[in-house]
DNA sequence: TGCTTATATGACTATACAATCATATAGACA
DNA sequence: TGTCTATATGATTGTATAGTCATATAAGCA
């Protein structure tokens, strides 16, 4: 985080990682503790919760403590915007390489 | 590339990272070769020209030939968006550490 | 106090990535 | 044909990352 562009850099790779991306996606509907986010996306709970520790602190997800469970959510709305649009490229692309295919 | 996940996280890796952050900005006004591009950023013509076919992979780029030259170009307006959002995340993120640093 | 539950972390391994240097390719043109 | 220019790529190196297993911490409760 030495500059303004490693710091943006930082915020888009926290989100450029399939199990990242998994748990930002279970947290499009609100909060939810560690217990319900690592059965819901299949992963294991020490590597759920090293990844949700780097979401928090690349400012992603928000975190909230409740007696021992702890509470993460999605911190800015402008994140789910992001993810929307990154799944409309996505399907952009695969739409145009499926006519790629069909004019073979 | 095995998933839909995967793909939308490699189409947000490859905007995560800075070099490839500063390409992307660097043609937000339109396409240019490669000859334009890696003077512009600061970084070396063999690198620079790895991370744009990165880019071109991922479908974040379109490139086109035009004799020796080769152009590469934003390929999706969604890619801006996304950029954009992004650093509004930075933004908002600095400030409140600006406002907690003030509070000490 | 001791036990249980929820979450985090140390140590490790395998893999991926960015950058560099040298070199290859491919098109333009004399 | 030979030379020049633009771009890509092979080989290599150092570093970062994801995932796993075992263990630590910390809060709640009997």
């Amino acid at each position: 985080m030495n500059n303004p562009t490693e710091y943006q850099a930082d915020i888009l790779k926290a989100l450029g990682q399939p199990t990242r991306l998994k748990i930002v996606e279970f947290l499009r509907d609100g909060e939810r503790c560690v217990c319900e986010i690592f059965p819901a996306i299949g992963e294991e709970q020490s590597n759920t919760s090293r990844h949700l520790n780097m979401l928090q602190a690349s400012g992603i997800l928000s975190r909230r403590k409740d007696g021992l469970k702890i509470y993460y959510a999605i911190k800015h709305p402008e994140v789910m915007a992001i993810v929307d649009l990154s799944r409309q490229i996505m399907v952009q692309e695969i739409t145009g390489k499926n006519l790629l295919l069909q004019a073979v």
